[in-house]
RNA sequence: GCCCAUAUAGCUCAGCUGGUAGAGCAUUUCCAUGGUAAGGAAAAGGUCGCGUGUUCAAUUCACGCUGUGGGCACCA
């Protein structure tokens, strides 16, 4: 007799046919209740699904991970019940599970409102009450297009289509509701619970493709109960609280105005902390060999047309006309410039590594729709280097890179990093063995690194394979920052040679890096990963002087120029307020340290630090204070 | 660029169906000189994003433009 082997290694027997509810039920009552789907031989069933073979199975409930996800499933699918209960008429496409939830797309000429999605919900809410039977059925391939066809469902029909040969045609009932789809579904829709909200309507275009129809998608988070969703709902809120659009407002670090969408306008205190970032990567790279340079902004077309740009990126770049009918563009990115300043002079083998650093301001025409506060801008700094070396040299100055790269993101405070390895494109240029060897002197920095490393087939860029380096923030989200790219091409296109030890002239080989990437993004990334709490060493503004009554004024601004001659950023406030007010405002506005002075302080030649985060109270003497936060405020060394 | 939403004082926001605007905070002045997260009072602040139209009358309605927000597409 055939058995079932379940996950735990115990064995059911059975005579005829079982499906999954039985099998559930087998086990326990409890789990007959809470079962979702089952997996038969690691493929993902219904519960309905009938078993008349020796197969493993195991049940899965809300609590297995693809448990949530047949939730979110079948939320989506009673998302799209729910509209087409309300409006008629609307045509269904796709609705699949996403992270902390779904969405489903539809094709309608009017648009949802927010009015809309209330009463969506509501409806869903009433489809999950009805607790609406699923029943699965395999249909042929013609009728089912015939049948979508004729019920108005062009997508679908366009879906089906597309399913390959071998693969049945499926088609799931909710109650008297029926769609297209691979499944597995929950045995009826009251299965779904409670704990799902819809949460923005947006476009989004058929198939993904800009030329197609612009669809209305509307998304849905969904979780196992109340508690989970209020959770997720609450971890939203935390990451609205860090945005560095409003952080950067109330600290008062830089604006944005639609003279010049996508561009910023630094205050004096964004602008200190822009300032300190450039001043510890001058320091850190002078450090490590690089020698700094600067190059144009605005530079001929035709050096761009020579590069390559000018096809490659024309659409993005921004171009100028002069009076005299030159044409020039405003530089999109630094390297043409940097190798002008390579090419100047005659270079030997001797010279190289040579590594030329340079924090160059670039502007690129972004799509509008992509602008987001600091985050993607049209004009922006990059902590640019441009090595030239010999293709021997490769790995070693890959290694360099990676590694001065990992210890200044552990500065910043971002130990979590991850490496994307791209390697070649089918679209290149270069000879396959330079490829490989490029390639391998990557790989092999990436492996001497010990980092966590994912490969990107086939996505490096045409002149060359890369690194990208990936930063996950306290909240868990990733950002992409650095990058080390191999250039094959850019370096030949503009002349670059140097004089070999044999007396030839050899093109050499060029690195692009960058740690920060854009150091405004860098910045935005910075306030959000912070919460707007910097580390002293990157505060803009790192001591307040708060005397208690104006009496003490002329201490408190004793105090202030003696921090200011330290080096220190600092502010006295001789507002005449209380200080329980004074605390509260520049607690707000995260200055990290508070220094308190009143008739004691006067008398002892002191000050009271109050840190931020804590209300504890140390009063040191003034001399020793102003030492211990000169040493605070050093850049960190690792 | 595309879809939807949105734009009112320095900031955060209110203003029902058309009759040219309000609050809190911030600012200024006065009182209070207060020891660790908001003391009290008064004053001053807005061509209601820009443009066109409908109307006796537009912050309010319609259309266009620009910016912003959420997505989609894009991100060499």
């Amino acid at each position: 007799m055939p058995d079932i082997i379940l996950s735990d290694g115990k064995k059911i027997p059975f005579s005829k046919k079982i499906d999954g509810f039985e099998i559930a039920n087998k086990i326990s009552k409890s789990l007959g209740k809470e079962a979702c789907i089952m997996s038969v031989d690691g493929e993902l069933k219904d519960l309905s699904f009938s078993i008349d073979k020796n197969v493993k199975v195991k049940i899965i409930t809300a609590k297995d991970k693809e448990g949530l996800e047949v939730i979110r499933h079948d939320a989506a699918h009673v998302l799209a019940m729910a509209v087409q209960e309300l409006f008629p008429g609307t045509q269904v496409t796709i609705g699949p599970v996403i992270e902390n939830g779904f969405y489903y797309d539809f094709s309608r000429k009017e648009p949802f409102t927010d009015q809309d999605l209330k009463k969506i919900e509501n409806k869903m809410r009433e489809i999950v009450d009805r607790d609406d039977q699923t029943k699965r059925e395999v249909w042929k391939r013609d009728e089912a297009i015939k049948h979508f066809k004729k019920i108005g469902e062009h997508y679908k029909a366009e879906i089906i289509e597309d399913i390959p040969e071998n693969e049945e045609v499926s088609i799931y009932h909710h109650g008297k509701w029926h769609d297209l789809c691979k499944g597995p579904h929950l045995p009826s829709t009251g299965k779904i619970g409670k704990a799902f909200k819809l949460t923005k309507v947006s476009g989004a275009y058929w198939r993904g493709d800009s030329k197609n129809e612009m669809l209305q998608r509307i998304y849905g988070t969904c979780w196992r109960n109340k508690k989970e969703l209020d959770e997720y709902l609450l971890r939203l809120e935390e990451a609205e609280k860090r945005d560095h659009r409003k952080l950067g407002k109330e600290m008062d670090l830089f604006h944005f105005r639609q003279e010049s969408p996508g561009a910023v306008f630094w205050h004096h205190k964004g602008w200190t902390l822009f300032r300190t970032l450039v001043a510890y990567m001058r320091e850190k790279q002078k450090n490590a060999g690089y020698k700094e340079i600067n190059t144009p902004e605005i530079l001929d077309k035709t050096l761009w047309e020579q590069s390559g740009h000018w096809e490659k990126f024309g659409e993005n770049m921004f171009t100028s006309d002069t009076p005299d009918k030159k044409t020039f563009a405003i530089k999109p990115m630094n390297c043409p410039g940097c190798i002008q300043v390579f090419n100047q002079g005659l270079k030997s083998y001797r010279d190289l590594p040579l590594k030329l650093s340079e924090f160059g301001k670039v502007h690129r025409y972004e799509p509008s729709g992509a602008l987001h506060g600091l985050l993607r801008v049209r004009a922006f700094t990059q902590d640019d280097a441009h090595i030239f070396c010999t293709e021997d040299q490769i790995t070693d100055e890959c290694l360099s890179v990676t590694n001065l790269i990992l210890k200044i993101y552990r500065d910043l405070g971002f130990e979590n990093v991850l490496l994307q390895f791209s390697d070649r494109p089918k679209k290149r240029v270069g000879e396959d063995k330079i490829w490989d060897k490029a390639e391998s002197a990557l790989l092999k920095a990436i492996k001497q690194s010990k980092l966590k490393y994912e490969i990107n087939k086939g996505e490096g860029a045409f002149y060359g394979p890369k690194i990208d380096f990936v930063l996950r923030d306290t909240i868990g989200r990733d950002w992409q920052c650095g990058t080390l790219q191999v250039d094959l091409n850019l370096p030949s296109r503009l002349g670059a040679s140097y004089v070999a030890d044999d007396g030839s002239k050899k093109i050499p080989v060029m690195l692009h890096r960058a740690l920060f990437g854009s150091l405004e993004r860098f910045i935005g990334i910075l306030i959000e990963h912070y919460a707007g709490k910097l580390p002293i060493w990157l505060a803009p503004l790192q001591v307040v002087v708060l005397p208690i009554a104006s009496e003490f004024d002329n201490y408190a601004k004793n105090i202030f120029q003696q921090c200011t001659k330290a080096g220190i950023n600092a502010e006295v406030d001789l507002k005449n307020q209380k200080i329980n007010y004074k605390i509260r405002e520049h607690s707000l506005s995260k200055v990290p340290l508070l220094l308190i002075c009143g008739e004691k302080e006067v008398k002892g030649k002191s000050v009271t630090i109050r840190k931020l985060g804590s209300d504890k109270q140390e009063t040191l003497s003034l001399d020793q204070a102003i030492e211990n936060i000169s040493k605070k405020i050093k850049f960190p060394i690792n």
